[in-house]
DNA sequence: TATGAATGAGCCTTCATTCAT
DNA sequence: TATGAATGAAGGCTCATTCAT
């Protein structure tokens, strides 16, 4: 008979469940946001993986129950930092730069997300359906758009009328487009998007334009 | 015995190469659209066109030939109405006015399009780079936008400092997450954006956004 | 109606039907002893040619009509030659030395015909098999050496009992290895056949192998 | 109903690497022998495997890559049998005729090993070079037959100034041509060099040929 | 829990050849 | 005689997935 292998032999097997599952879904997260559902390839995300591609399909099933576990986590992260912004401290005004700021920040940070929006966009938003308390977690950043957009009409500094979920359209769309179509934007317009300089002045364009639409 | 077929009623033979490439990059353009470039099956458009599968490799090289050769139709398709739109004869106000409303509204018309761009922005703007002249044109979206700005500086209707790249980009932003983002936005919100109502306020909304942020 | 076009205009038409054959073999020629019979491909030679791929079915009916065309040209090339030595005229020393050294320089110096018979028997000779006339040629290579060999065997110059065929396969031997086989021996043992050195000491090894085999 | 196949009358699902490698290019030699690289059907190879097209790919990644490791298995094989010659032995016209006989032999029992040498010529060498340590194998084949020539020189045997790589040519000359071309040739000289007695004569000539090549 | 071997279905592409003019 | 357009059949290769251990 031949002597089993000893352990160390081998590659490098890892044995919590956990760790295995983060470190597929942070290879497949990458991969994703980067060639899309279609373009993406089970084997070259195994293979950046620490374990083998049999182990995808053990804890995901398939290649869409992969890409849908990446689209929960990766709407977990937004969500979560989201939930700890303080804006009742500051003054309307303030608070709706600091949300412009913060939501065009982080999307330009996270282009993965960004991007895995923008793929999920091309197939008609059918996996994040699957996705449980997602609506009802959206739902909560449109009342707390609305407290803001109230207390600023309190305040005088705000107009009377504007709809909360219109400005998150238009704060997501700032956000959004600046990450998903910089590739053919700086490509047309010789427009650097990561160049630091453009982003900041950029960024206080969106601030700008929000605030404007917004004042009294 | 069964009778000959009719020419007519067997599978056409157009012999007209232009009619036979409009066609197959007719379905094309709506079948890369749906699906995205890997997503996309050449079998699946074959199927779709007057000819044989044959035909989209002697025209078109390979899949991705005919994923540029798209491409490079649906920019030609904004292009030619842009260069026809007149802007001098009206007040800074109402040109920007018109600008802005075209092209939330091409977009809105003209999905497949938008949906190009969001698919070639996951595959970082390779294709177009092949497309020749697309920058030439572009540049001149540009100048049509910084004399209308400097119509305005002059007339005091716009503030002074507004660069043409910023404003085309942000307009850009509304039009194109309006329709790339919809399916997401519109699931997340409950807020259709195909619904006209809603369509008609958002217009609304964008254009004034782009006004106030000129506005001296 | 669209007026015709100036002939001048078109692609260069030649309508002589034995240049257009003889421009086609020419370039099949070489291209198929260059790629081999099923490494060959029509569009290929008909792109280098001067006339259009309908026309290599119009002389030939398939490619391997023209693959035999080739052939049989190729054969007629060697014959022709052959058949202008004049042997009777010299000592049978003189005129097998003779034979050897034209043998061997022509195989050279058409590496595709040599190329060709590599080729054909890839195929097992399948198809000189449809050349008229082939085998009644090459009989006459044979009686052309038996009388030389029956002169030197008078002379004593030549050792009794040997055989005709058998000398014309040695000579063969050695001319086609030389070229048939140069890419892997001159790769392997660094002995490049081309060498103008290295090829005029080979050819004189080998007519001195031939020689001594036949010396009394 | 159907009873249920046994295991061993379903296709045979072999997970053994090396047996499904093996089969595959027992399979694939004789194949690529017979038909040539391009001529070659990777579909046809599939068919007379144990296992599936699949599996080709899986192990060898192309079809050239298939074809590579073909002629890599091709080489061992004579490289292993010439090492195992004992030369030393005897006498060097013994040794010489040893050489010869075996060598002639060698080729003549595998014909596909010559048929794929023909081929990768045809090819112009390019796959050869890929395997390594072929070229250092062959380089100790020519110092074999130095060390023969040397023995001999002293011996009084064999005349001087002879180069073993023009030796190694000159045997490799008639082993390979006897196969290689031995479609054509008996053709058209009705002479078949598979009949055992003209294979015994032209071996004897061919032996004869080289020792009068060499004898002082 | 983990893995290397194995696979069927299907995908992109090419090829020799023929049709309409 | 000549040509560009058109094609069915097949060829090489890839993919997500499952089996045996």
């Amino acid at each position: 008979m031949a002597p089993a292998l000893k352990p160390e032999a081998r590659s490098p097997r890892i044995n919590d469940p956990e760790k295995t599952k983060a470190d597929i879904l942070a290879v497949a997260t990458a991969h994703f946001a980067e060639r899309g559902l279609s373009g993406a390839r089970v084997d070259e995300i195994a293979d950046l993986t620490n374990t083998s591609k049999r182990m995808i399909y053990y804890y995901f099933e398939s290649k869409e129950g992969l890409y849908q576990a990446v689209l929960e986590r990766a709407y977990k992260g937004i969500r979560r930092i989201e939930t700890e912004m303080d804006l009742e401290a500051t003054s309307p005004t303030e608070a709706l730069t600091h949300i412009v700021d913060f939501t065009f920040e982080y999307h330009f940070r996270h282009p993965e997300f960004t991007r895995l929006v923008a793929i999920e966009n091309v197939h008609r938003a059918q996996y994040i359906r699957a996705i449980p308390g997602l609506r009802e977690h959206n739902a909560a950043v449109i009342t707390t758009l609305q407290r803001l957009l109230d207390r600023g009409e309190q305040s005088g500094e705000f107009r009377a009328g504007l709809g909360a979920v219109q400005l998150h359209w238009m704060i997501s769309a700032f956000a959004v487009f600046n990450v998903s179509n910089d590739a053919t934007f700086s490509y047309l317009f010789d427009f650097d998007g990561a160049n630091p300089e453009i982003h900041a002045q950029r960024k206080a364009a969106v601030i700008d334009a929000v605030l404007r639409w917004c004042r009294a």
